[in-house]
DNA sequence: CAGCATACCGAACAATCGTTCGGTATGCAA
DNA sequence: TTGCATACCGAACGATTGTTCGGTATGCTG
């Protein structure tokens, strides 16, 4: 992959602070006056060079994104922390820490645990836990679930017994969740498909 | 809040999808005729509306998203789960999980864990944990160190102790490190603001 | 030294854009 | 029935845009 000048990814960045505060492409005559710059020429021409390395499209007169730099509005997941590197070498850079890698999607969402009844299998008190309302929960996955008439949420892992399911904590301190066939309050809420924790 | 009209949902959806993914605030035409329409006055009266209910914002004669349509991009982080809804009522959103939330800035970077030391303070094995290289680490902290000459990575946390550091793993079969105040190899890699599972 | 990539300028043109205006149609509430 | 909000049309104006052209300057490399 191609690297970048100096100048090039400070276009870049210009761009990607303005799709990032704004959600807008900025005009070639507004990057200019961001870099201190005279002529649209000049931002015309990094733009050509930005999108033959690959982190531009260009349709007719429209300038946009491509995969490639959209991923620079993310956190790198680096494989090897180079030793005394304080920059990061692109090769080693495995992915990035967007929300969808986490599993974020429209129609998702996201509950914050409480409790620790969870603990025994790394899910605290606290963490955020990403949600899939549409996916269908087999025997043995991580699930949320409605609870009772007051429908408190829980966060336990799914079990197929006869007569009805069996909501299962990890950790000892808590006991199993019995739930009949027929439990008219029980309803799961949707499937974990990641968890963020913040320190 | 003010609700919008189901076409303005409209509007504001292909919007968001514009920007999602191209990075590109699309043409009041371009709005037109994804929804077969043929007149852009019919799209610009929209926009208007849009931004008189505080979705939009306009500056002389550009349209961008504000703080309020950005968070239609991501993940929304619901209080109460409410009951049988599908729906999520917006005063129930407690915020959005975006790469800011995720800690994801600038300089930042992301490793995945190996090993089994810290399962103790739910940190598992193949978890993705995001680093703060400049983050001055003080005793007590989670941190990212390079340690021995092959310069290995692991995630500890930190123990000032009379004559250099410790770093405790959260997990009985492993054991504490210690680190004389002259190792010349010890280096710290960064502090650890965040982690992530995916299932 | 010549050659080349990078980086910038200013002027101008045509494409595209936001915007305005006047108009039609529908459905709901007073 | 009269209003009013919503939703749409087509034509046109001027502002802004991407784009081209010809040009200068600098620094590195062979």
């Amino acid at each position: 992959m191609e690297r970048l000048t100096p100048r090039q990814q400070a276009v870049l960045d210009v761009i990607l602070e303005s799709v990032e505060a704004e959600g807008r492409f900025p005009s070639i005559r507004e990057i200019a006056r961001r870099l201190r710059l005279a002529s649209p020429a000049t931002i015309f021409q990094h733009l050509e060079a930005l999108a033959a390395k690959g982190f531009l499209r260009r349709a007719r007169h429209r300038w946009m994104l491509t995969p490639r730099s959209r991923r620079d509005l993310g956190v790198p997941i680096v494989g090897r922390v180079a030793a005394g590197q304080p920059l990061i070498a692109w090769e080693e850079i495995e992915g990035h820490m967007t929300p969808e890698f986490m599993g974020a999607r429209r129609g998702r969402f996201s509950v914050r645990v409480k409790g620790a009844s969870m603990t025994g299998e790394g899910i605290l008190d606290g963490d955020y836990v990403i949600v899939d309302p549409d996916a269908s929960a087999a025997s043995g996955d991580l699930v949320i679930a409605y609870l009772g008439a007051e429908q408190e949420v829980t966060v336990k892992r799914l079990q197929r017994r006869r007569g009805g399911w069996e909501l299962h904590p990890a950790n000892p301190d808590y006991e199993i969740l019995h739930i009949p066939h027929n439990d008219p309050f029980f309803r799961l809420a949707g499937k974990v498909v990641g968890l963020l924790r913040r320190f």
